[in-house]
DNA sequence: CAACATACGGGACGCCCGTCCCGGTTGTCT
DNA sequence: AGACAACCGGGACGGGCGTCCCGTATGTTG
């Protein structure tokens, strides 16, 4: 996928329309909604969508990449400065902020945690899960965290937190109380 | 569905079979396992899947009803007897158990947690919730559950510890704690 | 203002799903 | 044993999906 000329003017607006229309889609509604639905909020041709997008899931994958960087960012930043524990929880908030308001970030997140070896694919999970695991095991070093808990726990505990954003506070209040030692 | 009438022999000895292979097959695979699939794996047509059990969701359920009596007995005797916290708790666990053990059970109830409202369908799931309910409130007036979580965080909490059968003890414990005021 | 490449729309294709149906077979009852 | 109803298998059907393709419309460049 070499950059190699620029997208006429049209097609760059429609691609950008696409991207918009899916985030918000694949956020409200899950991985579900299909991609005909998609090319028809947008107001494009399937065609359109595929030829930006070759496969539903590169196009999924595309929406992620956009507010991926600044998670990972703000990972790096924690892991750099913060005291352990609150660098884990901060972390820990950020990404079931992220999940609560984007239903199709936690279905992603749900298949990591579930058969996190048969999926080749959750490129974009296995990133941010890396930074979790590195701050997880760092809050337990420093007894921050209870240490039996392995990061699969704690990926199934947040997917929990994202799929009741009505009461984040309750869920991420209840949680934080379990995972203390 | 009147049982108007004996069934034959060989229908009686199919009947047997196709629920014996779904309920192994929504158990390890979940819901997204295909009717055809099941058929083939009984060694019947599709045809006769689909007399007994008119559709996928009658199936299901049919499967879900054979381990339910045990389950409501269970809750309706913790509820009559034990203390509050060691009746919640122990329900819990046994659904918790129930759910690691089949996939398919695990879904259900999370999409009942999910959408609570929209399905109308999901009636074996309703019957424990409502068990699951009145345990929770009687823990929560005995001050033995944190009175401020309500029933749904309740059931995403069970099912992030289902879907996670490797450790079912770190997870039960960990909401344990979190739970307790 | 041409002329050309580029991107568009949406239909075609292949796949899998759940459900229905019908010709043939097989249990069951006299 | 015979005859009838019950039941079987698996193909047909309709629908939805993701992906590919091609004739056409439209930006872009000299």
């Amino acid at each position: 996928m070499v950059e190699g000329r620029a997208l006429r003017a049209d097609a760059r607006r429609n691609r950008q329309r696409v991207l918009e229309v899916a985030a918000k889609a694949f956020a409200m509604e899950g991985l579900t909604v299909s991609v005909q639905e998609i090319a028809r909020r947008a107001g494009v041709g399937t065609g359109t969508v595929s030829r930006h997008f070759p496969t539903k899931e590169a196009l999924f994958e595309a929406i992620l990449e956009q507010g991926m960087d600044e998670l990972i960012r703000h990972a790096d930043a924690l892991v750099a400065q913060e005291d352990p524990e609150t660098a884990f929880y901060g972390f820990f908030d950020a990404l079931v902020r992220a999940g609560a308001a984007n239903r199709g970030f936690t279905e992603r997140l749900a298949a990591a945690a579930a058969d996190r070896d048969s999926l080749v694919e959750r490129v974009s999970a296995d990133v941010l899960c890396d930074r979790l695991d590195a701050l997880l095991t760092r809050a337990q070093d420093a007894g921050a965290v209870r240490a039996e808990v392995p990061l699969e726990d704690v990926e199934a505990l947040m997917v929990a937190c994202m799929s009741r954003p009505e009461s984040i506070a309750a869920m991420t209040s209840v949680v934080r109380r379990g995972l203390t030692p």
